[in-house]
Order: structure tokens, then sequence, then C-alpha cells
DNA sequence: TAGATTGTTAATCGATTAACAATC
DNA sequence: TAGATTGTTAATCGATTAACAATC
């Protein structure tokens, strides 16, 4: 739907604004400025404000913002009142601890099955999620159409999953492989999350500190 | 040291430029243009010799980039000769993903330890590491001196571990926990990886294609 | 009303892209 | 030499910051 000018950079802060939003309310907060709240988040109250409004007027002249009103559009605009189905490719550790540790509810997804193609593992259950053989994966999106995907599979199945999840009706991919996804279909969501990236990202902050 | 004025847009694109070199070099390519380099990376060729020239005349005129020499250069720049000693706080399915499954050695990192709180835990190995009772944490940093730590343990030790660790000469984190760490301390460098967010920012991908 | 703080425009800053002379 | 491709400067684009009138 709103495919307006929201440009990358916002967007990539909303998941924030959302976060820091929700911990001022549980802390009982009714209102805040955009200057008190660029201080807790460490950006400068202009930026805030511009932020806020790429989508419309939410805050109140000579008075600031009202929190959990504020956090409720912010979460309306990332979509968060839909619960789309979710399902993990790879129950490795890494597999096993997003399924077991990400609050899917409140991030706009249900996870609702588990595959993995390793025998020992097949059978095992994550919280009250069994896993299945990813053999059955076509019978399984035919029942349950789970639209997104969660990729913690070996680097050299990536390619060949991600055509068959497409086919099978996946629109939107987590990506943990250790490659760049990059999906041509147009229609499709991709979030590559390179954790290797990261850590050498840190290496090089520890270097440049002198 | 190189304290010089590489943009930090720069720096989070060297990570992944290591990675798609080193591919490169594995697949047994030699030269590569900025073009072609482009084309792969879905960059434009402009971008990649600007951010080449960040540091030194890399490539050669009517040629192009030696892969192997261009990828050590930036391996070089990135800190990654060092293998910094790192420990990991938190061994729980997120924490045992990590040490399991992160090639530390070519990002620049050793796991030198692993440490939790809960008994059931302690005792156990990752790898070929024991993991240890977090309340040794003061003689085993006495005795090897690790640099650098991974924080995957819960929201609410996050702050106190964190000052613990400083003292103790821990001078960067790779922080998992479910809030932004921010170290007044001038000296010290953090890579926050926020899980949540991340997915959140796919819950607009889906939403906002139409 | 007076004080506070937004919404919004204008100014600045930085990053990306385009262009081309230098040179291998 | 001719062709290719860099290194680098200039132009464009976008994002952040500053400023202030509008208004609660």
């Amino acid at each position: 739907m709103s495919k307006s000018a929201i440009s990358n950079s916002v967007i990539r802060r909303l998941p924030r604004y959302y976060r820091f939003l929700g911990e001022l309310e549980a802390n009982g907060y009714v209102r805040i400025s955009s200057r008190e709240l660029a201080e807790k988040m460490g950006l400068t109250a202009s930026q805030i404000r511009q932020d806020f409004n790429c989508f419309g007027e939410f805050g109140q002249q000579g008075y600031g913002y009202n929190v959990s009103g504020l956090r409720s559009e912010i979460g309306k605009i990332l979509g968060l009142e839909c619960k789309t189905p979710m399902i993990l490719l790879g129950a490795g550790n890494l597999g096993r601890a997003l399924a077991s540790h990400i609050d899917f509810q409140n991030r706009g997804f249900e996870l609702v099955g588990i595959f993995d193609a390793s025998p020992e593992i097949i059978g095992g259950k994550i919280g009250d999620i069994t896993i299945n053989d990813i053999s059955v994966l076509e019978e399984f999106c035919a029942e349950h159409h789970p639209q997104a995907a969660i990729l913690c599979i070996p680097k050299t199945e990536a390619s060949r999953e991600t055509d068959r999840l497409i086919r099978l009706g996946i629109r939107a991919f987590w990506n943990f492989t250790h490659y760049d996804l990059r999906v041509d279909h147009k229609g499709i969501a991709v979030e590559n999350v390179h954790l290797g990236d990261s850590l050498t990202t840190l290496s090089y902050g520890i270097k440049s500190m002198d």
C-alpha cells in the first residue's frame, strides 16, 4: 500500500523507535518530546521530527508526542498488526535459537512450521512445533500457506531451496545463510543477516580506536 | 592507528567486499575490473573505485584489480591479521550457535572462553571449549587477557556484566542482548546486533510491496 | 496569555554518481 | 600503439541539521 516516498534510512530507524517507545510505555511515560527522545536514543530532535513527519502529524505543538499513540502508529506503518505465517528451514543451533528466542508475534509474524533434512533432528520439537522432514514442504505449504521463511540452511542449498520456496508461495525471506540473497523476482522481500560481516566490522572497530 | 577520514558507509561495505573477493579468488579469478565487481555485488563501478581509493591505489589502469592482492589489503585495513582473544557470555542456543558456526579466525578473533550462570550448562563443552561458571571470570581474565566479548545474556544482566567486563579489560563487545549497548567510556568498540529489529524491517518489506 | 514544542522550510553536510584525463 | 580501466575531480543527489513561524 503506502509505497510513497519513505526513504530507506527512515525505515531502518523505525523498528528502533518502536522498541524504545515500547520501553518508555512500560516505564509509565505518557508523553515525550522530540528533544527528550533524541537524548535517550542518541539522535537529534530535528531528525526525529523529520522522521515522524514522513507519515503524518503525530505530535502536538507545545506538548510533544503521546507515547502509546505514536508507538501504535509506527507499529501500523511497519505492518505489525498482521501476523504473517512463517516457516523455518534448518533446525540447527541457529534455527533453534531463533525459533525459541525471537518474539515473532511482536514483529509481525507467526512461526507455523520447522523443517530440516537431517534424520536425527526430524521428529524433535522446538517449543510446541514439531520438526518436519523438508521433503513434506509441498504438502505443508498447500495446507498452511506460509508467506515468509527463515533460511538457516547450508550455503550450498540456499539457492535451490529459495527457488522452491518461491514456487510454493513464499514472498519474504529472513536469510542467515552465508551468502547475499538477491532475488530477481519482483515482489519478494529479503532481509539478509550476515553475522560474519558484523563481527568483521567489530574487528575494524578495535583496530581504529588506537 | 589509521583514524583518517574513512567514512562509516565505506567501512560497512568492507566486510562484504572482503567476502566477495574471497569467493572470486576461490573460483580462480586473478583480476577483476570495478565494472565487473559492481555487477556481481549490485553496486556501481564508481562507488567501488571511490571506496578503494580511500586507502591508496590498489588497482592498475587498463587492467583492473588483482583479486588476492586487493583482498589481503582490505583484510589488513579490517585488522584481520590480529586474532583478538574473545570470550562468550551466555551459552544458550544463540551463544552455542555463534560459538560453533562463526569462523572467528577469518574475522580477526579467537574464541578462548565460554561462560554461563546456569548449573545445568556449566561443565559442558562447545567444540573443544569447556563452559565455565561466570563467577570465575576474574581469574580467567587475569590469566588469559581476552579483549573482546560476545553478549548472549539476558537483557537484565547486560548492563552489570558490561561494566564488569570493562573493568576486566574487555575493549570490544558483540552485543546480542535485547537492548542498545552504548558505552560512554572512550576506547570501547560496540557492534549491536538486534535480530528483532531485523525481522521487524522484513515485516515492513512485505507490507510495502503492494 | 506565555511557554513549550511541533511541523516545515531552508541550509548544510555527506555520499553517490558521472565524467574524463592519466596511464598501464 | 590502441584499448581498457583506473584515479580523481566535478555534479548530483539525498539525508541530516538548523531555524523559526505556527499552534497547542
